[in-house]
DNA sequence: TTTATGTTTGACAAAATTGTCAAATGCAAA
DNA sequence: TTTGCATTTGACAATTTTGTCAAACATAAA
């Protein structure tokens, strides 16, 4: 069934080549032959390596699945105090959208497209999960954060830290600011949701950001 | 050019028939021949009112531009104070999330497409905007609100306010919550938005959202 | 060199999709 | 009723896109 005899490089530029068109470019109805022609390669071979174009689709697909199932780890699994384990995730998912601009938008089209996307977290990160609810509760009381239900917390911060990224060509045409303005602006979201999310620092003025 | 001397009910019914699959259903590549089916009519007719596909896909686009248009007014035009223009428009676009909700990713999607979108603000919009944002620096002297640039206040605003909403199949499998459990969710968006960007109000326990 | 196996290619067929057009239909005014 | 015009329809052509297949190619082992 699987073809790997040889070092397998035109399987992997494929699905490089693939990558880039949906994450970077944003062309997530690309056809075999643009894929082909980006990579440089026999449109045929797309349906030697994968079948057929769907499946090099959701294999893509799947592997965001897998990225999005590692972050998630990363920010329950570490044993970092709360706010180091959410500048933690902000670092890493800024310089990743850098990279793939699109990649949100691109997983987000092929689930409404789909309609089914069945992440099944295993079991540890299931209960890692309810102990870092925990300890936001634990926050809360201490008043480093504001009282709400854990999980409206956690829709705040990925909303303010995505929202900016994956509506870039919306805010940025609706805002009026050219690419070097809105990285400025980019760049700031980290200190800005910080100081938005925690209350007891000093209040250090944001101006500047 | 145009056609207009019957009551041109076919016209309007494909437009609000493609708006339903876009908006609601999420068919954001639907076909001439779907669109047709779905409303009922002779594929053909869309050549025949709208000339192309394209120029209905244009059509409704342009129309969404302008709903975008009339929301951002809304908020700057108003003479009511910072807060309830914030909660007005909270509202309102909750409710129009719940008849429309793959709008927002729709509208996105055909801009990364066409790579071009531009928002031509009227003059007085512009003034106003202005206008807006100084009301915003004055609350932060106030202290109502946390210092930052206003552009990073309406960033964290709108990101908390849409994000959810557009993101609702990702998160809602992500999070494993039912239907009903994220439309609850959802509800208590408002209150959690509104706590966490005032700062001033009496802390009240927002456990129950 | 020959052989065997994995890889690449171009030609072809099939399917899907869009747009055009002439003819048919319906309806209101003359 | 007949005429004229907008609307609707089905048939057709053109284009795009995908997938298959046999043949060609490359390379390492026999």
């Amino acid at each position: 069934m699987s073809i790997q005899k040889k070092e397998d490089a035109t399987y992997e530029l494929i699905i490089s080549t693939a990558k880039n068109l949906f994450f970077k470019e944003g062309k997530f109805n690309a056809t075999t032959q643009e894929i082909a022609d980006a990579a440089g390669v026999n449109r045929t071979l797309i349906n030697y390596y994968f079948r057929s174009r769907d499946a090099l689709f959701d294999l893509i697909f799947e592997e965001g699945k897998k990225e999005d199932e590692r972050r998630q780890e990363m920010i329950v699994l570490s044993d970092l105090p709360i706010r180091e384990k959410l500048e933690m995730f902000i670092d890493y998912f800024l310089s990743q959208a850098k990279m793939y601009p699109y990649r949100e938008v691109y997983m987000l089209t092929q689930i409404i497209k789909d309609d089914c996307c069945i992440y099944d977290k295993k079991e540890h990160v299931k209960r890692m999960s309810e102990k870092f609810y925990v300890e936001l509760e634990q926050e809360m009381e201490k008043g480093t954060i504001q009282k709400m239900k854990p999980i409206q917390f956690m829709l705040n911060f990925i909303s303010m830290l995505i929202f900016p990224v994956i509506m870039r060509p919306f805010l940025q045409n609706n805002f009026e600011l050219d690419d070097k303005e809105y990285d400025k602006l980019l760049a700031g979201r980290r200190e800005v949701i910080l100081k938005t999310i925690f209350r007891n620092r000093e209040e250090s003025n944001l101006d500047s950001l």
